[in-house]
DNA sequence: AGCACA
């Protein structure tokens, strides 16, 4: 596909709010550069899929190439070059043309209205504050997601587990994961405050309020595929 | 799976 400033992504959680998709598909794809927009629509031929319009070219090339596979929401990212160009670099080139509307056929509202009585839950969002904005420098130093990482076992640390507690130890991370990468990871379970990141060793604590939430993310993302052949480890920190 | 522009 020709390079192009608007990257096409899909395979995205389709349970999380596009609202909140889009705030969180902003905090990982700027580090690459300025974005003019996001789009991400909810409707049924649409969710799961999302636009990021990017300034440049480059900067849609250089995420698109880290940020392949990237986990989010728990499934990986697709990454793609948009077919064509977006709407408001169009209007930007003095290249735009009209597009005739869609027209909307009854068969479409129908199943709207009857899919609305049967959709599943939304994931209710956690209300938990957003990863603490790194300067736009720091995170574009730090994040690099590597997709042929090769996997290092998990040691567990030996010995016994810990006790239950609110603290998780996270091993097998690859060496690039970052903070803002962590937390779009963990936030999504209830309870979630913090993920703290050890510089030079793979590894990483999540502190949520108590140990019953800890638990909950833990057997949630347990083994979280992060690619192929790296699988997350999860235990309660010991202390 | 699905390439939009509210």
């Amino acid at each position: 596909m020709a390079a192009n400033q608007t990257l096409y992504v899909n395979n995205l959680n389709d349970k999380i709010n596009v609202e909140t998709l889009k705030k969180s598909l902003r905090e990982v794809f700027a580090a690459f550069g300025g974005i003019i927009d996001i789009i991400a629509m909810k409707s049924l031929k649409r969710r799961g899929q999302a636009w990021i319009i990017f300034k440049e070219v480059s900067a849609a090339t250089n995420s698109l190439k880290s940020l392949q596979g990237f986990p989010f929401y728990n499934k990986p990212m697709r990454i793609a070059y948009a077919k064509t160009k977006s709407d408001v670099v169009a209007k930007a080139d003095g290249t735009y043309v009209e597009r005739p509307k869609k027209i909307v056929k009854r068969e479409d509202l129908r199943k709207k209205t009857t899919n609305v009585a049967h959709a599943p839950p939304e994931i209710k969002t956690v209300s938990t504050p957003a990863a603490p904005a790194a300067s736009q420098k720091s995170i574009q130093d730090r994040i690099g997601w590597n997709p042929n990482q090769t996997s290092t076992k998990a040691s567990g640390g030996g010995g016994k587990p810990a006790e239950p507690n609110r603290t998780l130890f996270v091993e097998n991370l690859p060496p690039e994961a970052t903070d803002t990468m962590l937390s779009m990871l963990f936030r999504q379970y209830p309870g979630f405050q913090e993920v703290r990141l050890i510089p030079g060793r793979n590894v990483a604590f999540a502190d949520y309020q108590n140990e019953y939430q800890a638990g909950m993310a833990m057997q949630g993302l347990q083994s979280f595929e992060m690619t192929p052949d790296v699988r997350l480890q999860l235990s309660y920190a010991r202390k």
